[in-house]
DNA sequence: GGCTCTTTGATTGACGTACATCATTCCTGC
DNA sequence: GCAGGAATGATGTACGTCAATCAAAGAGCC
C-alpha cells in the first residue's frame, strides 16, 4: 500500500494538521516540527497523490494558446493539433481557449495578453515574435502569476516560464549536413530563403547551416538570406532572378513557411527536381513534394508533441511542480 | 463548472444510483433508461473526471516491463528510461517491475509471464521475438484480463493489444533514401548486416529498404542479409570477407544493434569513412560514431517516449479507456 | 502568576466517483 | 389481482487530499 498523509501522522508522532500545514507550506509550524515531518516523509516514501490533491483542490487548468491568424499549413496543423488535445484534456480538468491576433501587430497582441488574467488563465502558449511591448506584457503576466511558455518560436530575452519547439539551430545544422551530402557536384551554391530575417527561428536555423557549410562543406558557397515576407509572388521574382544570376545554384533551403509557393515557382520554371530543396515543417503541401521528388528532405516537429508538451508544461508550471526535463 | 453525475442525473430524470449503473455497465437497467442517460450526459458534455474515479476505485496500476537479459546498449538506455519513467509515475499510483529473461529461451520467458498475475499485475510491456510458447503465454495472460503491449519489437501473430514503437518498414525505407542519396558514385553495391533474419523488425526493415531501393535506385544491388548473431568477432570476419569479395561496396546497413562492433572493425580494417555506414538506435557509441564521421546516419527512436507512450497505454487498456491514437 | 502569541491537535466538510446495501416501485405472467 | 423478479431510488461509506475551524497546550515576557 502507498503510504498516506495519515502514515506521515503517524510516524512523525504529529497530528494530521501539522502534516498538512507541512506538506502545503502553511505557516505555523516550528522549524524542528517540520524537519521531523520531512525526516518522516522521506523514511517512508511518501509521494503525493496528486490525482486527489487537484480533486480536494477544486482546480481547473484554464490555459490560453495565443497564435497569429496567419492562414498558414503550419497554423492550420497546429490548430488541429490544438482541438484534439482540448478534447482529451477535458477529462483532466483543463479547458483551452484560443486567442488569435494580427500578425504584424506587437500593440493588439499585447492587448490581448493583458485581457487573459481576467478572463481566468492561469496559464498561456504564446507562438509570436519578440518585440519589447510582448516582453512588457509577458512580465506583467507572470507577475500576476500566470505561467507562460513560448511554443515554437522562442521569446529568449523575455521572462517566459519554458520554451516548447525544436532547437532551431539543430535544425540548421540537419538541413546543412543533407543539402551538402544530396548535393552531388560541387563547387555550388546555396540560396536561402526566409520569410523574415527578423524572426528568431530563422537566424538561428541560419546559424546553424552556416556553421556546418563552413566547418564540413567547403565547397559549398551559401548566398546571403532572401526575404520573402509570406508573399508568393515576390518569392517568384526572387528565386528566378536569383536562379538567372548564379547558375552553379545547386540548392534551396528555405527557412520558414512559403513550401507551397517554392515548388510552384520551381515548377513554373521548368526547374523543379533539378535542385535540391530542403525546407521545413511537414504540412500536406511538402508531403505531396516529397512524394513528387520536388523537394529532398523537409525539417519537421510533432505538432501534436508540441501541443500535448505545452499543456503539460502549463500544467506543471501552474502546480508549482518541476517538470520533467527528459520528456520536454 | 464542470457537470458531475449529479448533474446527469438530474438532466435525465433518474437516481445517482441509476447513473452510477449506466456509466459502470452495470446490470440492472432498462435499455430505455440507458439510452436517456446516455442522452444526459451527451447533451451536457459530462466528461467522466479519471482523477476521482481512480481515487475511489483505490486503483493502483501495477506494470510489469519484460525485456531479455541482453547486456547491449539499448537494453540499458531503455533500462534507464524506465528507471527515470518509474519515479515520476509514483505520482500517477503505478509502479513498475521489471522481469529479465535469458534471452535465447522461449519457455523461460512464457515461465516468467505465466508467474505475472499472481504478482498483481495488470499491464505488461513485452520485448521478446515471437514465438509459439510465448503466443501462448500471452494469450493466457490476456484472458485473465491483463493488458499486453509489443516493446520495440511487434508480435503482429499474437492477440497483443497495442504495439509501442517504430515503423519498421518506415525506417528501412528511409535508410534507403539517405544511403542511395548519401552514395557518390554507382553502380555500387550495399552490404546489409543483421543479428538474426528471424527478428521481425530485421524482416521488416529491410523489406523497407529494398522497396525504396528497387525503386528509386537501380544502379545499387543490395546484397543478401548477413546474420552476426551479436558477436563481434563473427561479424569482423563477415564484413572483412565480404569487403574483400566485393570491391565495389559503397555503403553498410546495419539492420540491428552491433554498431560498436561495425565501426571497430572498420577501424581496424583502414576503412572508416570511406563507406556510408547507417544504423539503428542512437546509443552513446552511435553518437560519437556520427561524430567523428565513423557512422553517417543512424535511424533511431526516443526510448523515452517509447517507455511513456507503453505506460501510458497500458493504463489506458486496464482503465478500459479508448487511447489517444494519435499520441501513441 | 498571568498575559499574550505561537504552535499543535482534533475535527469536519468538501471534491467526484465507486460500490454496496436495502427499500421501494414497476412490469410480467398467470 | 397477486406473486416474483426486474428496475430504480435512497443512502452511506470510502478513497487521499485540501482547507478551515476551534480548542488546547506550550513558549516568552513582564
Amino acid at each position: 500500500m502507498r503510504p498516506t498523509v495519515n502514515d506521515i501522522a503517524r510516524e512523525a508522532g504529529v497530528s494530521l494538521a501539522t502534516v498538512d500545514r507541512v506538506l502545503n507550506d502553511r505557516p505555523g509550524v516550528r522549524a524542528k516540527t517540520v524537519e521531523a515531518v520531512q525526516e518522516a516523509i522521506r523514511r517512508i516514501g511518501y509521494v503525493r497523490d496528486v490525482a486527489a490533491a487537484n480533486l480536494a483542490r477544486q482546480r481547473d487548468y484554464r490555459l490560453a494558446f495565443v497564435l497569429p491568424d496567419t492562414d498558414s499549413q503550419f497554423i492550420r496543423t497546429l490548430l488541429g493539433a490544438l482541438s484534439e488535445a482540448g478534447h482529451l484534456s477535458a477529462a483532466l480538468r483543463t479547458d483551452v481557449v484560443l486567442r488569435r491576433f494580427p500578425a504584424e501587430d506587437p500593440h493588439a497582441l499585447a492587448g490581448i495578453l493583458a485581457e487573459l488574467p481576467e478572463a481566468g488563465v492561469v496559464g498561456v502558449a504564446l507562438m509570436a515574435p519578440e518585440t519589447p511591448v510582448v516582453r512588457d506584457a509577458i512580465r506583467s503576466l507572470r507577475q500576476k502569476g500566470l505561467a507562460v511558455v513560448a511554443l515554437v518560436s522562442d521569446l529568449p530575452n523575455t521572462e517566459r516560464d519554458h520554451f516548447v519547439g525544436i532547437d532551431n539551430r539543430a535544425a540548421g545544422r540537419t538541413a546543412a549536413v543533407l543539402t551538402g551530402r544530396f548535393l552531388r557536384s560541387t563547387p555550388a551554391r546555396v540560396m536561402v530563403l526566409s520569410d523574415s530575417m527578423l524572426l528568431r527561428e530563422s537566424i538561428e536555423r541560419r546559424l546553424g547551416f552556416d556553421g556546418v557549410m563552413q566547418a564540413r562543406f567547403p565547397g559549398i558557397e551559401v548566398l546571403p538570406s532572401l526575404e520573402t515576407h509570406g508573399q508568393g509572388a515576390l518569392l517568384h521574382d526572387i528565386v528566378a532572378q536569383t536562379l538567372a544570376r548564379y547558375p552553379d545554384i545547386g540548392a534551396i533551403y528555405s527557412l520558414g513557411s512559403g513550401q507551397r509557393a517554392l515548388t510552384t515557382c520551381l515548377e513554373s520554371l521548368g526547374r523543379t527536381g533539378q535542385l535540391v530543396v530542403i525546407g521545413h515543417e511537414l504540412t500536406s503541401h511538402a508531403r505531396a513534394a516529397l512524394e513528387s521528388g520536388a523537394m529532398d528532405a523537409v525539417i519537421t516537429q510533432n505538432v501534436g508533441h508540441v501541443v500535448r508538451s505545452a499543456l503539460r508544461v502549463l500544467r506543471a508550471k501552474s502546480d508549482r511542480v518541476p517538470i520533467d526535463v527528459s520528456q520536454e
